[in-house]
RNA sequence: GGGCGUUUAGCUCAGUUGGUAGAGCGCUUCCCUUACAAGGAAGAUGUCGGGAGUUCGAGCCUCUCAACGCCCACCA
């Protein structure tokens, strides 16, 4: 890197142009390449693969900077770190997106034929691959790109068709007819989880079924009166008495006058509707269920595309219908025979694609599941056991939850897009074989349908480290990965069956802490979507503000219990601002530095009070950053160090660099700072320290040592006096705003107290608080026409002939020992309760104690020199 | 119907074993003091959602009420 430009630093620092070129200094360097032949103790992650079709939003933008800090910091701490970057081939996004795409030159999916489709969509693939690394790149990610992997590469369709054979072999993988949730746009099943419900104002329709061969009818309820055609039953409670006696008769559809069985079933709720319902197994999971009990037969009256079937059971009116004006017409005819007895309004939740947002309709159809609940057992044990940790741990219980009422999973997708099923039907007899290759192409037909998406990245921890071969050396040394970093909306889909997956296949939990934070939210705390067009588009942050300050502005706003986290654009300048003050204060320092490294190595034995107390703030920073990343707190980090680098060592130590520098200490703690921001802001730590005159082992900083804690850097008691030093100062900064007295004008002081201390501190206070001469007085000086403060056990007295306010002053002072009167007054009634002084910690009391003799000397202080002034 | 979360300064939010409250932005006053106006100095603002309880002491623990949000659940 080009060192000659350290003296023409910009005075604001320009994001863009100084993070431009440290991407690939590192790339081209390695500096993320993780050996698995190494010694060192392995740090893994894998990336939340996300979608292949996808651009990089804010969501991302935020766990790949929680990983990318929790990677940089664990390589810096010694440890062998690997962050595995890939994508996720999305089944029926990405199918979606090139469906989408084909629809504009009018084709579908059927016009090219399965083989074209999926050519092109591997095409897609590939070309949306590097865009959206490469957008995590933008972001400064330290992840391994040459270990980067596709959930339908060629070693995840391997560990794929095993994990599918195994478990159909094991019997946890079985094919059936179910009621599934069919999306009918989709043209596929969906499981469980991806159909989300939403509540909508629909109807419910009373209608009248006549009984057979006697007077009277039946009313039933619905909300989906063009199902009714597949009724296979009417079903009231067992215990209701006013269907006692209907109980076994035959009752008949209205419109198409079929007969069907009126049955008692536990099931039905005597107080919903008329207590009366129709059962219709191909069409309604519960129905299904109640149609099992009592051996009914499915009538399957709406097809796999929404439309009402042609058949003897629909009416040959609303055959070939769409299913909604279906519903319309069968309304209209029932109006007509007067059997609909009632219409009410009847808002109720009913199920969407989570892709398409289409409503799902229930359909009886032959489709493969995982049967889960063996799976499980193990995957809830190891989160119990604390083998597998929550941060925060309150989702664990939400797991827990889930896991315990866990229900088969529906797998198969009627896409071309995805992992294509390992099962194979003889041509002649139909007869199928499971297994990882087809036994015979001239005779067996593969199965068409695909995996669920989530099916493959289930397995990604263990996948994409070699499995299969658990001798290669990736996953020796790499797996179990060791944190899992992600959002809460993906603990069902995606952590629980990482957990199953990998217990059932590797035995061991595939990571050890699952770390969930909050999620993106707009200004309005809405979730944001390109629809709503809510939307933070992190390219355009990292444009207009740079990438550090978004890394930092995002870092910072990640709360310990992982709160959402409402986002509007300005809150960028938080992290742009820090950035520039860093900048700056680098900036100083290299502009006014005269030695060379060698001279700049901090000799312990030649420090001032300053000196130790800046020294002294960092090694406690040092500490506390340490301890609150491993603790996965790493907002806390962001406040910490953002404090320390401002307020700290800018606001005090470079300001008191300017009367007297210790150019070692300058570059050791701006040195140590940059190193501990680094895993936030790595490029402008990175840029700065290669611009430093310090002495360089490693070719960047990502490679150098984390900071810890050095007990040798420990000045409590002279950091202690500097603290007086400050406060002196704020005290007659403070003075000097009250009175107007401009800055420009020197003041003289009187000190009347611990002269030792104040020899020893006076001369930071007469060039930070402007003051010209500091004269030593003895108790009891004349102390009219004067301001004055109070520094611990010493007056600062401030001659102001002719200037001050007598009165204001008085005032001003009086108003100090109101402040501490009530604090007096409040530890004083601590004291005087017996209870407190017996029962609360011993230490407590001390310094209570304590604390009264100041504030009762500080009171009395200003007392004293109130009266001299009236 | 269960479960979870939130309610603290005008706004957005911190506040880890209970010891009378903090940040950023905004606001007021002053300052372009040669690192930084994306800056510096000083300042104002809070019965910590309501109520009750435990405790010497509660923003923090318990109970309860209220509002908002999320997740799960088969009410046709």
């Amino acid at each position: 890197m080009d060192n000659s430009q350290t003296l023409e630093m910009a005075t604001t620092y320009e994001a863009r142009e100084i993070e431009k070129d440290i991407y690939k200094f590192w790339e081209d360097n390695q500096c993320f390449k993780a050996d698995n032949k190494s010694k060192k103790e392995p740090y893994s992650i894998v990336i939340p693969p996300p979608n292949v079709t996808g651009v990089l939003h804010m969501g991302h933008a935020l766990d790949g900077t929680l990983q990318d800090i929790l990677t940089r910091y664990h390589r810096m701490c010694g440890y062998e770190a690997l962050w595995l970057p890939g994508c996720d081939h999305a089944g029926i996004a990405t199918q979606n997106v090139v469906e989408k795409h084909l629809a504009k030159e009018g084709k579908t999916r059927h016009d090219l034929g399965r083989e074209e489709f999926v050519k092109i969509t591997w095409e897609w693939a590939n070309d949306h691959k590097s865009r959206i690394l490469g957008q995590f790149k933008s972001l400064g990610a330290s992840f391994d790109l040459s270990r980067a992997r596709f959930t339908l590469d060629e070693g995840c369709s391997r560990a794929v068709k095993k994990v599918f054979v195994d478990l159909y072999n094991k019997g946890l993988i079985y094919k059936g007819a179910y009621i599934v949730n069919w999306c009918p746009r989709c043209q596929s099943a969906i499981s469980d989880i991806e159909t989300q419900y939403e509540n909508e104002d629909g109807k419910l329709w009373e209608i009248s079924y006549p009984l057979k061969d006697e007077m009277g009818a039946i009313v039933i309820a619905t909300t989906r009166p063009e199902t009714m055609y597949g009724d296979v039953a009417v079903a009231v409670n067992p215990n209701d008495y006013k269907y006692k006696d209907l109980i076994g008769k035959t009752c008949v559809l209205p419109l198409t006058g079929r007969e069907i069985p009126i049955i008692a079933d536990e099931y039905v709720d005597k107080s919903f509707g008329t207590g009366a319902l129709k059962i219709t197994p191909a069409h309604d999971p519960n129905d299904f269920e109640v149609g099992r009990r009592h051996n009914l037969k499915s009538i399957k009256v709406i097809d796999e595309m929404g439309k009402m079937i042609s058949c003897a059971e629909v009416h040959p009116d609303v055959q070939g219908l769409d299913r909604y004006e279906a519903r319309e017409k069968t309304v209209e005819m029932l109006k007509a025979h007067q059997v609909l007895v009632r219409i009410t309004e009847h808002p109720h939740a009913v199920g969407k694609c989570q892709r398409c947002n289409t409503t799902i309709e229930p359909l009886l159809s032959e489709q493969w599941f995982v049967k889960m609940e063996p799976l499980a057992k193990a995957a809830i044990e190891k989160v119990k056991d604390g083998s597998i940790k929550f941060v925060p741990s309150r989702w664990e219980k939400n797991y827990l939850m889930w896991m315990e009422n866990i229900r088969d999973w529906c797998i198969s997708r009627q896409l071309w897009w995805g992992h294509q099923i390992p099962a194979y039907y003889h041509n002649q007899t139909g007869e199928m074989v499971v297994a990882e290759e087809n036994p015979d192409p001239k005779n067996y037909t593969q199965d068409t349908d695909v995996l669920d998406t989530w099916f493959s990245s289930g397995l990604w921890p263990f996948e994409t480290m070699g499995w299969p071969d658990v001798n290669s050396d990736d996953f020796k040394k790499f797996y179990p990965t060791t944190t899992l970093v992600t959002g809460f909306d993906i603990i069902f889909f995606w952590v629980a069956r990482m957990i199953t997956m990998g217990l059932e296949f590797t035995k061991v939990p595939p990571f050890s802490t699952v770390y969930i934070h909050g999620l993106i939210r707009d200004e309005n705390g809405q979730k944001m979507s390109k629809s709503k067009g809510n939307t933070i588009d992190p390219v355009e942050i990292i444009e207009k503000y740079g990438c550090d300050a978004m890394r930092f502005t995002l870092t910072s706003l990640c709360t310990y219990g992982g709160q959402d986290i409402k986002l509007s654009n300005e809150r960028f300048e938080y992290g742009r601002n820090f950035a520039n003050k860093i900048w700056n204060a680098s900036r100083f320092v290299l502009m006014n530095l005269t030695k060379s490294a060698k001279d700049l190595k901090l000799d312990l034995n030649n420090l001032s009070i300053a000196d130790k107390w800046i020294l002294n703030s960092l090694n406690k920073v040092v500490k506390e950053v340490n301890d609150n990343i491993k603790n996965y707190r790493i907002g806390e980090v962001a406040t910490i160090l953002y404090d320390f680098f401002w307020n700290y060592y800018c606001d005090w130590y470079v300001e008191l660099s300017k009367i007297e520098k210790n150019e070692a200490v300058l570059t050791y703690v701006l040195e140590q700072s940059l190193k501990l921001l680094h895993p936030i802001m790595p490029h402008l730590t990175e840029k700065i320290w290669q611009m430093m005159p310090v002495e360089k082992t490693e070719i960047a900083l990502m490679k150098t040592d984390f900071p810890q804690f050095r007990e040798d850097l420990s000045f409590e008691n002279d950091a202690q006096n500097m603290e007086i030093v400050f406060e002196a100062i704020k005290s007659l900064r403070n003075l000097r705003a009250d009175f107007n007295i401009p800055v420009g004008v020197k003041m003289d002081i009187k000190i009347e107290g611990n002269k030792e201390l104040f020899e020893k501190i006076t001369p930071y206070i007469k060039r930070l608080a402007r003051v010209e001469n500091v004269e030593f007085v003895s108790e009891n000086a004349n102390s009219k026409h004067c301001a004055f403060c109070t520094v611990a056990d010493t007056k600062i007295i401030v001659p102001l002939e002719g200037l001050i306010d007598i009165q204001k002053e008085i005032e001003r002072q009086n108003k100090k020992i109101q402040k501490l009167q009530a604090e007096l007054n409040s530890l004083n009634g601590r004291l005087s309760n017996e209870k407190f002084v017996n029962s609360a910690p011993k230490e407590v009391v001390e310094s209570t104690k304590q604390r009264v003799v100041e504030v009762e000397g500080e009171i009395k202080t200003i007392d004293d020199l109130i009266s001299k002034l009236s």
